[in-house]
DNA sequence: TTGACTCCCATAAAATCCCATGATAACCCA
DNA sequence: TGGGTTATCATGGGATTTTATGGGAGTCAA
């Protein structure tokens, strides 16, 4: 199973590139091409990101929402006419678009953060301050989450 | 079956290496990779390792869970982004990310305990303080566990 | 020509490979 | 059963490779 973990800090170049974390490019590659998507997210401050496997998640979820509702044009426009595609060179650097450092905020330094299916692009201190609220709000609902967070083999049973 | 069992203190050389403990190597490449999947404990100081089946519960639950996009993200970022997968090296070592070192507090040993379908790393005396305690609740709760413990107190109680 | 985008090479740091050692555990066989 | 031989394992360290990053030079289009 390959996805997207852990959280690299990378430097964006005068040129203003970045390095795509290798880890990343593995499971980028792994899903079939050398490049990444990128939209802005819709609730944060951040870019969302991914390979193959997440647009194709994304387009089917959107199909699945046409059935169903009317104005969906809306939605998808700001979606896909936002989502950029970007193959990186031999040394694994793309270019962001003006559009996403704005979105994001960024200047020197980018974040890269895995969430599984895809993965963040943060400002480096913004990303601190939603990870940490991230992990308060996970820990509150760790019994929704189910019991692979801190179960030993037999404390199952308890409570 | 294969589950993670016992413990053991091994040291963490000059480059940042520990030996994953050979019984632990052979549980995880039963899973079907040579590697570890560790993330900073939720509820200790301490590390929380395992294998595929780990990350695919994980995974699992993550995606059984239906929540608005903002939630969702917030819960993806607590689990994956802190989330390393460390191959071993061919002689079975790892060398730890920063991040995790800080939070377990480890200097140049580390124990690694089993918890059945996951592990624990500790630093040493760390780890002692939390057996006992463990030990002292596991006795009070021992009617929980199901009648094939019917151990008393000086059983087990070897070094 | 300028600017945006590659390609290509250089470098330093980090990760990994590869081999050596000593300690311990497992094995064997008279 | 005891003693010696083999494996296995954790650990040390040198050599090599990978990675992130900087910058020069070439390409293409406006």
């Amino acid at each position: 199973m390959k996805i997207f973990l852990s959280n690299t800090e990378n430097k964006i170049d005068s040129k203003g590139r970045v390095s795509v974390p290798s880890q990343f490019r593995s499971v980028l590659e792994y899903q079939g091409f050398a490049g990444v998507y990128l939209y802005p997210s819709f609730t944060s401050q951040s870019i969302d990101g991914g390979g193959q496997n997440l647009i194709k998640q994304i387009s089917e979820s959107v199909e699945r929402m046409q059935l169903f509702a009317e104005e969906t044009d809306a939605l998808t426009t700001a979606l896909f006419s936002e989502t950029y595609q970007l193959n990186y060179d031999q040394d694994g650097r793309i270019s962001l678009p003006e559009n996403l450092i704005e979105h994001a905020n960024l200047k020197d330094k980018v974040t890269f953060a895995g969430l599984g299916q895809k993965f963040q692009m943060w400002q480096p201190s913004a990303f601190q301050d939603f990870k940490n609220k991230a992990r308060i709000k996970a820990l509150e609902n760790r019994d929704l989450i189910g019991p692979s967070l801190n179960f030993t083999n037999d404390q199952k049973e308890e409570k």
